[in-house]
DNA sequence: CGGTACGTAC
DNA sequence: GTACGTACCG
């Protein structure tokens, strides 16, 4: 038996609409600490991460664990039939094929009941890098969805190279060549916009501006946006273990005192400057 | 050496979402005296011409003459990439291949820098009529689009037949006609909505709505928009010498006390009544 | 200026 | 059907 209540679930609506362009087929892990989800974006470059603490759910029941495999964009699809204020709850039994969604309205007067036939996913073990970061940017994460956006009107790629006082976003391409730089700001500044730089080393590295725009996607999800990054180990070593790492809070906002309920991670391997691609 | 600073960046974003889809390329005459650019439209049937006075700007550096060929989907797109309430610094170097626009935000914790590639591209030369008309019509810019608009729906042309009390846009087409008629208003009405006539004699003349409805796109630039219009001289003459301008003034607008920097002005022929055209 | 909504293009 | 860009509204 397994059961989750969410008062605020346009949280999941928010979830949905941040990976499902991304992937299409995935498992969720239910234990008694929580739900998450971890998968391969659909041409295998990049890495979602999902993560919900069951103390952040406002009723949180998993007598033994399971796993949920559906395909997200049906899920999507489903939760989409949720108006923002109402309440979600989440609800499975041992081993059956199949989850049931309610959704209730505020007024309790309403109640909207869906199930979603599960599938049986094969379960590619996904290593995550059990990395340290040694370059950390905390940004506004609208700024940058903006500037990712902005950038791919220039190239495919955008190069980031962080020192301790700023970071630098650039691209070149056909047209011509753009580069953004945001200074760290003052502490006084308020959360929401301040911009920290958290480094040992500088680094220089480039990534798809393709995949950083679907990961940009979890913007509604917080206000601020985590990069973490290493500089580039010897060559020869595995690519996996040399990522960036783009994290957004997930968060309970609507709250008088928020709480984070868990965390989307996005993970993408740095382009290799291989004249090979075009 | 060329430097131009506008602190507000959002009328050059106007200026391109106003010609960019009439002119895919276009030089820019860069001279002490401001920034001009005039150009046919793709199909050759009107003219664009722009003028931005020096003064306009709110710092201004010209040493010497320059040319900026350019193509303007592409700085469109690169001037997308500036925030609405960004200062804009176009950038020169005598005789580069490129020019630099710098963005800065208004916190200036916020640097953008773009470059773009100059094109060499065969200055035509433009023979804008030095006429006198003797029709003229100042009416609100949102009026005109709208007029413009509609009477697409009905057919290709519009006729304007101008009197001293009130000129009347009219269309026919498959489905029926369809006529616009508005009054002189007295002078005591606020400028924005007025509608001035100033003529000479009666006018009724007829202009393809395809290229009226791309002008309208420089609405946003202004509150009013002024027609000018001359009479048909006699068969024989020059056609070039027998158009409408169609013109909005390109003002400060956020500024207390708002001051015209330039202008943006097309010219179009009159749609000859020949039943050769279908 | 940010968010939502609509319309268009893939 | 989905995703992007544009337009309007708050």
């Amino acid at each position: 038996m397994f059961e989750a209540r969410l008062i605020q679930g346009s949280i999941l609506k928010k979830i949905l609409d941040a990976i499902k362009d991304l992937v299409t087929d995935a498992s969720w892990d239910c234990s008694p600490n929580g739900m998450s989800l971890q998968a391969m974006d659909t041409s295998h470059v990049s890495l979602v991460s999902v993560s919900l603490n069951s103390d952040g759910f406002d009723k949180y029941r998993c007598d033994r664990n399971l796993t949920l495999g559906m395909n997200l964009i049906s899920l999507s699809k489903i939760i989409k039939c949720a108006a923002n204020d109402d309440t979600i709850i989440i609800k499975a039994g041992d081993g059956g094929d199949k989850i049931t969604l309610l959704f209730e309205a505020q007024n309790e007067s309403e109640v909207a009941e869906y199930e979603i036939k599960l599938m049986n996913l094969d379960s590619e073990y996904l290593g995550i890098p059990d990395t340290t970061y040694n370059v950390t940017i905390k940004m506004p994460s609208n700024k940058f969805q903006r500037i990712c956006r902005d950038l791919s009107q220039i190239g495919d790629a955008v190069t980031i190279s962080c020192a301790k006082d700023g970071v630098r976003f650039g691209a070149a391409g056909d047209l011509g060549s753009g580069s953004i730089r945001l200074a760290q700001t003052a502490t006084s500044d308020k959360p929401e916009d301040s911009v920290t730089i958290s480094m040992q080393e500088a680094l220089c590295q480039s990534f798809a501006l393709k995949y950083l725009n679907h990961f940009a996607k979890a913007t509604p999800l917080s206000a601020q946006v985590t990069l973490s990054m290493s500089p580039d180990v010897p060559l020869g070593e595995p690519l996996l273990f040399n990522v960036c790492v783009v994290e957004y809070n997930i968060s309970d906002n609507d709250d008088e005192n928020p709480s984070t309920i868990g965390f989307i991670r996005y993970y993408l391997a740095p382009k290799i400057d291989d004249t090979d691609e075009s």
